[in-house]
DNA sequence: GTCTATAAAGAGATAGAC
DNA sequence: GTCTATCTCTTTATAGAC
């Protein structure tokens, strides 16, 4: 049910979404709907807030596997594509489906998102404090144009098409590390 | 009228901005509306087109204005996030609610999305054949990782915000060519 | 746990006066 | 060009039988 309303909510936004098409993807009634759940914003509370507990979950794996910040930074964006990637649906309509939520709960999902933020520009600062990443851009600066690097992909990305998750996240840090240009 | 309504379409998302709040933003009755506006669909139709027509015009003019696939790959940078930061919330909504237009709007908007893309491509592959960009990766795979770069930034971005466009766009630039790894 | 039936509210859009 | 009034349809959610 959940997977189903990622699926819908990310195809139709969340306000166009109906309970009725939702149940009769899982193949039951709109009726028999809130025997399992509460609300339609229920569950795009809970699909916010289960993509990015794993999402930061599987970075701070990544960035405990590692011990360098080089390393840590490398392993990172491999975690979060392989994960956003693999749970498109819910990570794209986490990213732009968020702002339907009632100011409490939208507060709360943005302060998880917050979190995980941190998580990543902390491992940036540390590449910076031990000379590996350059430090004539601010931490905030780089990290913005990681998230940007890696969150932009969930909306584009293809399990059909011809780049995989792992040739797309090989290649995506390595352009964020080394850049494009020769020299 | 299409500025309130990019504004809202962004906030509520297309099906969850009633055509009264619409309305009430400008000063009229939703009945009002429909003098200026066949439809809300149609709002959502001009609003994508124009973001568009408007980005592609001038990433045009900034690779015109250069005569290096480096330095035009710079401009074209710059012109995207001037022109795509100015008109947020146009180009925000275009990118995440075009999936609300019937299938043959959508296509339309879909080709002219294609047709900037490739735009950027050229200048990508230019550079990779005069020797100026790398080329173990494809010229899809770094236009791919630009655009990730350039798209994402809107959705975050604020006007009031300490980080100024012009800043955002030299920083990111240089992320882009440069890479954020040291040596 | 699913169904039929329906309540209550709100949606997009139109008619016709001014 | 804006208004009031309203049509028609759809929406989320509930009630209660099975």
């Amino acid at each position: 049910l959940l997977d189903a309303a990622a699926t819908l909510f990310r195809e139709r936004g969340f306000a166009g979404a109906t309970t009725r098409e939702l149940a009769s993807v899982v193949g039951i009634h709109s009726a028999s709907m809130y025997h399992h759940v509460r609300s339609k914003e229920d569950l795009l509370y809970v699909l916010c807030t289960e993509s990015l507990t794993k999402v930061a979950e599987d970075a701070e794996a990544a960035v405990a596997s590692e011990n360098e910040p080089l390393a840590q930074l490398h392993a990172l964006i491999v975690a979060h594509l392989t994960t956003s990637l693999f749970d498109q649906d819910k990570h794209a309509t986490m990213l732009t489906e968020l702002r339907s939520l009632p100011t409490k709960r939208r507060n709360e999902v943005i302060a998880l998102r917050d979190r995980y933020e941190r998580i990543v520009m902390e491992v940036v600062a540390a590449g910076q404090a031990d000379g590996s990443l350059r430090s004539d851009l601010s931490a905030r600066l780089l990290t913005l144009a990681l998230l940007n690097l890696l969150n932009w992909t969930i909306f584009w990305y293809s399990p059909d098409g011809e780049l995989g998750a792992a040739e797309i996240a090989r290649a995506f840090a390595s352009v964020y590390l080394d850049g494009v240009a020769v020299g």
